[in-house]
DNA sequence: CCGCATTAGTTGCATTTGCAACTATAATCC
DNA sequence: GGATTATAGTTGCAAATGCAACTAATGCGG
């Protein structure tokens, strides 16, 4: 028998980077239109609210961490946020090198005024699945972004 | 009673849009190394020579439509992959402003290179997964990408 | 203590991306 | 069949992103 390379197919719509690809950009477009055209908030910017608001004091590289944001993305989040006085950003007395952030009371107003339309719409979102299917999604996805922070690059690793 | 306006709270972490913009992000960038590292393609180069391997003639805007980009990403990568000779642009001659694309042997060959590590990440994510999770996570992605396509922008549709 | 390595955060630069204007061809409608 | 409108694709410009170099402050080894 000849060496089969028996050339393997690959179709993109059905390669599950892709669709993840597709889908994370269509949602986040369409959030990102609403806090743009209502709050003026880029995407970054509307991440460090929500972290700020329920974890306040957080220095810029701990925000980094928790929204896996790198520290020039939310260095400069936090510059806009400042400007439009949303944020405070002040040094630590311990080690001078740290921020401390917190939203000021208008930061906070944006945040109230967000949430309900970003709640909506994953509801609107999940609304196509029954209850049981969306705490399995959730799971699944849980999963699988976990799984994705230990694989190394592709084609580099075994398993 | 006082009218309840009982700030609901959102925690990144939990939030949907949010998970899943970081899973295709890490998903993606993984990739992306590996095609740039081997063969120099972009992420939109690598869907252009994915579709045309598959429906090779196809018009620049039949390759958007089918790999979810705008023309002039796809105009781009095309220009690219022409200088590369991975794929022939041709004219219609039924009607001179379609273009005819092609793959060339060059680019049927990277095709062909790339696909086993493509697949191979792929396998490697999915592992996560049992052989009926993985059935029911896809089967839940697509379902979930076909709504975010009826879904417009957040916050002014209901339902 | 005093140099040397480390860490937090910012800035500058090169690349990528997205949108709008433009060119060329084709279809439509009196 | 000639003006008008629409479509395919490219180009240019402005904003977003990512990376490396830089500044400032701290920690640490001897």
């Amino acid at each position: 028998m000849p060496a089969p390379a028996n050339a393997p197919a690959l179709s993109l719509e059905r390669f599950i980077p892709y669709r993840l690809s597709v889908l994370a950009n269509t949602v986040s477009t369409a959030l990102a239109g609403a806090y743009a055209s209502r709050f003026g908030l880029t995407i970054p910017q509307w991440r460090v609210i929500a972290v700020l608001a329920r974890a306040p004091g957080l220095s810029a590289a701990e925000v980094a961490e928790r929204t896996a944001m790198d520290k020039v993305a939310v260095s400069r989040a936090v510059t806009g946020l400042a400007r439009s006085g949303r944020v405070r950003r002040a040094l630590a007395t311990s080690d001078k090198r740290r921020s401390v952030l917190t939203l000021t009371a208008r930061g906070r107003a944006v945040y109230r005024r967000i949430v309900p339309l970003a709640l909506a719409y994953e509801r609107r979102l999940l609304a196509e699945f029954s209850p049981a299917e969306q705490s399995q999604f959730e799971a699944l996805l849980q999963r699988l972004l976990k799984r994705s922070w230990r694989l190394g690059p592709a084609g580099d690793a075994r398993v």
